[in-house]
DNA sequence: GTCTATAATGCGATAGAC
DNA sequence: GTCTATCGCATTATAGAC
């Protein structure tokens, strides 16, 4: 579900040619590191052109990444729909693990590109995601410890996804590995009390 | 020790300004976020001023890090000293976790930057010290497991230093939370085998 | 809906005076 | 060692023709 409200984003035959250029060359380049012009130059049209489907170029990376953005609220929706802990995290880890390994070349450059930071301070729906995935998994009143657990988790995912000693292993493989990282780090001791 | 070779750094009174500007600018804005002009503003010079100190931006900030570098270089010595697998890999966590909560502000900024990023395909040194940390916590042959956790140890102590929910816990609770997160994960079971 | 043309800005970097 | 002045380039973004 999570239609988006308030914001109307209808997607036509040129927008959606737009979408594939921007994800594949920000996955390539970044998204700091690709400009108008390249995204312009890659889909045969002029800069103008793209100003003519996003005002500025931050829109047009919310554009862009909405898809994702989305997901991630669906995942977390089907997390808080359960109702034990456990099953909570689980399915949150789950979710959130399939979807960074099926789009880990976006991920590993959108985590700690300077624009997305730019758009976490900007964009209300990035805030909230964010915001609300720490608290999921760190569950209720989190002492230190959890805390560090959950933003450590979090963090730590980028890491494989682009390091070049892991980015020949297979999608299965690397799930597999992120899941028992993830359990082992969310699911265990104390931390469960909630 | 590490005594450089082959790149003479002459640190003079101004050169010494310069660094502190540029390191708490970096710290505060990003590498890539901080242009030239920010840092000649800050300590009262031109940018030209800069340019006498250093050709590109590029070796400014090599220039600036190379310090970190320095002891992160160190740290791995020290490591290689000790003849237990364990004894070495419980050294370098010690080491790098000191190292990064102290510096944490210009770590979190400098482990995530395009400049860094750039760096880390030109520069030698930083090459050789990120394979050198990831040989020496993987042990020989590694497997994907242990491959994949190494990178996500890494990758995961640069969520805690700059996300806000943690960013004021004092450095010795962060510092023990760490080393403790780095030694269930490095320290533990089958992987231990060297 | 796409174009040409251009504005406005900021960047890294250089030349040469003092 | 620091300055003024400027170059050359890339960028985001706009105005207006087709």
């Amino acid at each position: 579900m999570t239609t988006t409200v308030g914001e109307p984003r209808p997607v036509g035959p040129g927008r959606q040619r737009l979408h594939e250029a921007a994800l594949r060359l920000f996955a390539e380049h970044g998204i700091s590191g690709t400009s108008l012009q390249m995204i312009a130059d890659d889909i045969g049209v002029t800069k103008a052109a793209v100003y003519y489907h996003y005002k500025t170029k931050d829109e047009l990376v919310i554009g862009v990444v909405a898809p994702f953005i989305d997901r991630v609220f669906a995942i977390l929706e089907a997390g808080q729909a359960r109702r034990g802990r456990r099953g909570q995290i689980e399915t949150v880890l789950e979710g959130l693990v399939d979807l960074i390994v099926e789009a880990r070349k976006l991920y590993v450059v959108a985590a700690i590109d300077p624009v997305i930071a730019h758009l976490h301070e900007i964009h209300p729906r990035m805030r909230e995601i964010a915001a609300r995935m720490q608290d999921l998994l760190a569950g209720p009143d989190p002492d230190d410890e959890r805390r560090v657990a959950v933003v450590f988790f979090l963090s730590g995912l980028v890491g494989p996804l682009g390091d070049e000693s892991c980015r020949d292993m297979d999608d299965d493989t690397l799930r597999g590995l992120l899941l028992d990282i993830g359990r082992r780090f969310l699911l265990q001791r104390k931390a469960m009390r909630g």
